[in-house]
DNA sequence: TCAAAATTTAGACAGTTGTAAAACCACAAA
DNA sequence: TTTGTGGTTTTACAACTGTCTAAATTTTGA
């Protein structure tokens, strides 16, 4: 990614980099990750192939910023504020709902790349890490051994694998049974 | 993979796989996995390109049957007898002494591939879901609603996250301590 | 409005990938 | 020895990748 995400762009590079994410979001949902070239994705948006590497790196590079779109208009902010043990839960209410919005194409996209497949586990990192550094911020001061580092990411884990569970695993689950999980996973004793 | 791992094969195969294998175990230790090539792979130890396509689908491919190696030696088999909790324990406990066997091997990989990178990823999932078969097999009787497969996967993500803070973050952490970790991560109330 | 600066594009390039057909070899059965 | 079979290797191929240069175009700011 050559732009950072976020940074004041000119209207042209944002409609380019808008062309190629939805054309990306397109093509996902209709075959394999490995399959889609660079050529392909730059001739359905009719734009040269220069143009993309003159954005992206390479199409992971792409499918990054696609994450990031999906999910720029989701505010997190509001958890800051929040003490630890409700921070998380909100957490994983926001990113449910996010998911929620987003799920027939999250449908199509799994249809093509199965759940280990390496696009998935790409989506997935993604959001482990968004969600670890926020994690991280709300859980400043803790007791016990364990490094903070490595209890932000226990649960920016165990939320993500219960959001993979729901939304890529195919499973019509309420909000409420995924809570639940959650609750189950993080409180009982092993 | 063409050969199914642990399928009977003759010498000669066998001669090739391992060549392959140290090759790549090698060319890690050298350089970051994206830049190696099966061209690259292939001159270091001596094989035609065909050879290589003849087992492996591509690089991954060879990467997957490296971890397989690494692992195959470990005999997690006694496991099955123990009770749930101490079977988790166990688990984790024969894991990290593997890690700790091949500390070298993975601290030289490391340096050339950041414990973000497709590969250590890949490594890691690899991993993850061994255990997370061998889990499933532990924990046939649960009470709770939470699906058997949700639990197996969440205790497999805990126990590998934390083997990936001790063996591939750089930490200098003992068993002792890594056991603390683990179960401060799985007992402590949220 | 105009010229300089920056960005986009066309085209070409070397290197890589994965596949396929045919030649090759080792080994065993006839 | 001959023949057949299975696996290995050679060679060739079409397509893709990421980079580069130079030309075209757009943007910027004086």
């Amino acid at each position: 990614m050559k732009y950072a995400p976020g940074q004041k762009m000119n209207r042209n590079a944002a409609r380019t980099l808008a062309a190629f994410s939805e054309t990306m979001f397109i093509l996902l949902g209709e075959k394999e990750f490995d399959k889609i070239t660079v050529n392909e994705i730059c001739q359905r948006c009719d734009y040269p192939r220069a143009t993309f590497y003159n954005y992206f790196d390479d199409k992971y590079d792409l499918a990054d910023y696609c994450w990031y779109q999906l999910s720029k208009d989701i505010h997190l902010d509001i958890v800051q504020a929040s003490p630890s043990n409700e921070a998380l839960l909100s957490v994983f209410d926001e990113a449910f709902q996010l998911f929620s919005t987003q799920r027939d194409l999250l449908n199509r996209i799994v249809v093509h790349n199965p759940i280990d497949s390496p696009l998935i586990t790409h989506f997935l990192n993604h959001f482990t890490r968004a969600m670890t550094s926020i994690l991280a911020d709300c859980l400043t001061q803790r007791q016990g051994h364990t490094p903070l580092s490595l209890v932000a990411q226990y649960y920016a884990n165990t939320v993500l694998l219960v959001l993979k569970w729901v939304f890529l695993g195919q499973h019509d689950t309420t909000l409420k049974e995924a809570r639940t999980y959650l609750e189950e996973l993080l409180t009982k004793p092993f």
